[in-house]
DNA sequence: TGTACATCAGTGAACGCGCGTTCACTGATGTAC
DNA sequence: TGTACATCAGTGAACGCGCGTTCACTGATGTAC
């Protein structure tokens, strides 16, 4: 049956939500179609309504969840304590344990090898984040704030993505420590 | 028909080498049984009297790679300058164009969430590459060589990822040489 | 304003397909005598 | 040393199963008059 307009793009929305979520805590192999369309509350069925694919899908689902973390640095403070608290949140066993609302990199870039269109949307990502931390947070004396950004967030995406791999709490939680200080 | 038992064991290792090589190239959930089976010479039957089920194989390739990767790192020189070449190494492009011979953690960390014996190798193989970067390589005055250790861990290994995740040439190369300054 | 009809998102069964896994069978090897 | 037989890794067809995807159908909404 036909549908007001508002309707069909909350579901849009609600589609994306859960893909993003789910995507990121548990991988985009692992996760089905109809278990995304359930965690909305419709069938599998109207996907098709709604996405082209579910490579079509996939890299949208990584631009709205890098939607959601930039807008998180803007939020941020624009000072060394904002930036403190900005990387004390990413390297906390709360966003370790919380992927499915976490960072889009640390979730699943290891998983993005041979699909274009998601490469591409992850690219776009990355290069956004390194240049929005890179202007917004103060980084020493400014000579190199996009070298000092790129080491930056390669010693955190790398460090989450170890903490979550380890299955020994003490470990995981030295490592998420040794890297933030 | 009976085979030769020495023929038996070298087709297991022919099997792992396989497993361990495909998986970091393409993670878990791409590589199918059959593939594996057939990268070896073998028809995807025998694989269950060699291994008691795909999960069981995923552990035992972790366990493969690593062993290889450690021996590595026995192999490099135990000074600055072993240090140095090993660390180039892992951030050259080589590396990053080729995952089924490199890291097993920068391959598949990402995606071992809910395997508890994928999760269980993978700590142990992060483990004693953590004991044996710090006791292997000069690490400073010695002061913190572990925590130093896990901070270089952090960095390449986030640094190879990211390389890895981006379909920038440019972007991805900036990436390895700022992580590796 | 009221009526008739076209629209189109949602329904839910069905489709191929490839996967992990099983199994009856084969036949050279290793062992017993 | 020679023969008879048990062993067991490999063969290849088959199995369920869940997946992504399709489709004929439904029926409230929006539009035309």
């Amino acid at each position: 049956m036909r549908y007001p307009k508002a309707e069909t793009a909350e579901k849009h929305r609600r589609i994306l939500d859960a893909a993003a979520r789910l995507f990121r805590e548990r991988g985009f192999a692992d996760v089905s179609l109809a278990e995304i369309m359930q965690a909305t509350g419709l069938t599998h069925g109207p996907f098709y309504n709604h996405f082209a694919s579910k490579q079509a899908l996939m890299s949208e689902a990584v631009a709205h969840a890098s939607a959601q973390s930039l807008g998180r640095i803007e939020c941020a403070a624009s000072s060394e304590a904002g930036k403190s608290a900005y990387l004390a949140a990413y390297l906390s066993p709360a966003h370790r344990d919380d992927p499915g609302d976490g960072c889009v990199i640390a979730a699943l870039a290891s998983e993005i090898g041979r699909e274009p269109s998601v490469k591409a949307a992850m690219t776009t990502h990355l290069k956004a984040l390194i240049d929005k931390m890179a202007a917004h947070f103060p980084w020493g004396a400014k000579r190199d704030a996009r070298g000092d950004t790129i080491r930056v967030l390669a010693s955190t995406v790398g460090a989450l993505i170890l903490a979550r791999a380890v299955d020994d709490e003490e470990l995981s939680a030295e490592i998420l420590r040794e890297v933030g200080r």
